[in-house]
RNA sequence: CGGGGUGUAGCGUAGCCCGGUUAUCGCGCCACGUUUGGGACGUGGAGGCCGCAGGUUCGAAUCCUGCCACCCCGACCA
């Protein structure tokens, strides 16, 4: 295995698949487009599940399971959904395979096994769940209803790639059901704001909280609002979505309720969720090319302590010493682990918490244990000093908040650095090819201009920012009248 | 799904055009010893159905066909 990560500016895509792999987070698998997330890939998603479920769980929703597989009709029953979804979609047809009479050892699907209806493997689970409502709702006192699950869906992707696109990901879905519009979309912005809150202050990932134009509109929704971050290559990824479904899938499912005045009206929706591409979030757009830079929030370990000793009598000594450390940082809510490994050396292990980001490092030597001092290392920075051990503990107390906030203002900076206002498409083109990143210029607002846009540059809206400001212009390829800019840029 | 490329030990590779000893080298791995403040060194050792399946041939890593996987570029997409 080659030591050196790729450089960032030598490819940076190519830095991404190494690193992902490298720092021991994923890889692929026999199944294609589908991958295997690793313990340390996986403990850091843990980390992210569980803030993300004291949130929901903070604002009103408890979690539950529906089915894997939904019958194809059930799947048609919302057109737009379906069609949306209909490419990408993984379908059962059989249910028992048998020893393949031409093959010894050989099975093969059972001819005589074909399900009656097949079953759709879920790309999103709307349709199952607005299926289940309806056997739940009869009266505005039945509402709302609000439902998180946690689980895996299939998309079958042509081009995969660890996190950012895999056939199969693990994510959230929250799906509500309200007696009115006002409070559905209510819902939706909430759970939205959710998300920013989510990626700015724990994943310490800047986001511009949007709207989606129609052709980017989630199959379904009425409206779907979206966090868009930016990625160190000036390329945008949509970080989480949130939708206001209208009354679609009420309609295509029939779930009507009683409201207060006792007459019938279909229900009021919202879906939501956030997948394991927010791991590509995270590595896009902190990480540097000493590899992975974990934000204090989502390191599996905040601290690791490595000694280094030429005799055991030494180890032991250090050992003991970092016991005590470890114990008075777990009471300040730090975890920190001792990396006594005794088949590597230092500056392996160096190398490796690097590779996988981990925010402070303590190293323990004799000399420190002659001066009482360790050596205290910032992955973020890659900075090194001397701190007295009295004063160590509360200084990393102090530096999980600093790094956590320094790794966020870093990103900030970087994010408003790419936001370009351009009036022209000259200077659209321009800045689209030399500096990348959000531009923010002008649109008619129609469909077809979007596409043009999208066919002559490869950007596309990735959102109409909720606090764009009312300013009447000319759109950027037509120059026709518009009342406010959009972002466009490439995206992921 | 279209175009291009690549599959040889855990990883990276030589050999392939032009078929012919025991398949090359580096890293990693194992044992022992010396080491340990930024990816250690020595000695010894293990590890290969040459991506998979067919075919051509006296003989296939090498030639032919099909399949699979991965990478890059397009279309699609969270």
């Amino acid at each position: 295995m080659s030591k050196k990560l790729t450089s960032r500016a030598e490819d940076y895509s190519k830095w991404y698949n190494e690193l992902v792999v490298k720092a021991d987070l994923a890889e692929n698998s026999a199944v294609r487009g589908c991958m295997v997330i690793k313990p340390y890939g996986y403990a850091i998603w843990e980390k992210m599940q569980a803030e993300l479920d004291r949130m929901f769980k903070e604002t009103g929703h408890k979690n539950a399971y529906f089915p894997l597989f939904v019958p194809k009709s059930l799947f048609e029953a919302e057109e737009k959904n379906a069609e949306g979804f209909a490419k990408e979609c993984a379908v059962v047809t059989h249910y028992r395979l048998q020893n393949d009479p031409d093959k010894p050892g050989k099975l093969r699907v059972d001819p005589e096994a074909k399900l009656e209806e097949e079953l759709v493997v879920r790309p999103t689970s709307e349709a199952v769940i607005w299926n289940t409502y309806k056997g739940w709702i009869q009266s505005y006192r039945d509402l709302p209803i609000l439902i998180n699950q946690w689980a895996n869906v299939v998309r079958w992707e042509m081009r995969t790639r660890l996190f950012l696109r895999t056939a199969e990901f693990l994510w959230q879905e929250g799906h509500t059901a309200h007696a009115t519009r006002e409070e559905a979309v209510r819902e939706t912005e909430l759970m939205n704001n959710v998300y920013a809150s989510f990626a700015e202050n724990f994943m310490a990932i800047p986001v511009i909280k949007g709207v989606k134009t129609e052709s980017e509109r989630f199959a379904g929704a009425v409206d779907t609002y979206c966090i868009e971050a930016l990625m160190q290559d000036g390329k945008a990824l949509q970080a989480g979505t949130s939708h206001f479904l209208g009354q679609n899938f009420a309609k295509a499912f029939d779930v009507k309720f009683a409201n207060k005045e006792g007459n019938l009206d279909y229900v009021w929706a919202t879906s939501w969720g956030v997948s394991t591409r927010l791991m590509g979030a995270l590595i896009m757009t902190h990480s540097d090319d000493n590899g992975l830079v974990l934000p204090p929030n989502l390191a599996p370990d905040q601290v690791v302590i490595v000694p280094i000793y030429k005799s055991m009598e030494q180890l032991d000594e250090i050992s003991e010493l970092a016991q005590v450390i470890i114990s008075e940082l777990k009471e300040k809510g730090v975890s920190a682990k001792l990396d006594d490994r005794d088949t590597l050396r230092p500056g392996a292990k160096f190398a490796q918490h690097e590779l996988q980001g981990v925010p402070v490092r303590i190293a323990i030597g004799p000399k420190d244990l002659e001066n009482r001092t360790v050596e205290l290392a910032r992955r973020d920075t890659l900075t090194k000093e001397i701190v007295p051990l009295d004063t160590l503990t509360g200084k990393i107390e102090g530096l999980m908040e600093e790094i956590q906030v320094s790794l966020y203002k870093r990103a900030l900076e970087f994010r408003d650095d790419h936001i370009t206002e351009v009036d022209s498409f000259e200077a659209f083109k321009e800045v689209l090819e030399t500096k990348g990143g959000f531009i923010s210029a002008h649109w008619d607002g129609t469909a077809e201009t979007e596409a043009k846009i999208k066919e002559l540059t490869k950007a596309t809206i990735r959102c109409i920012p909720v606090d764009a400001k009312e300013e009447s212009g000319n759109c950027v390829l037509t120059g026709n009248p518009s009342s406010k800019r959009v972002l466009f840029a490439k995206a992921y």
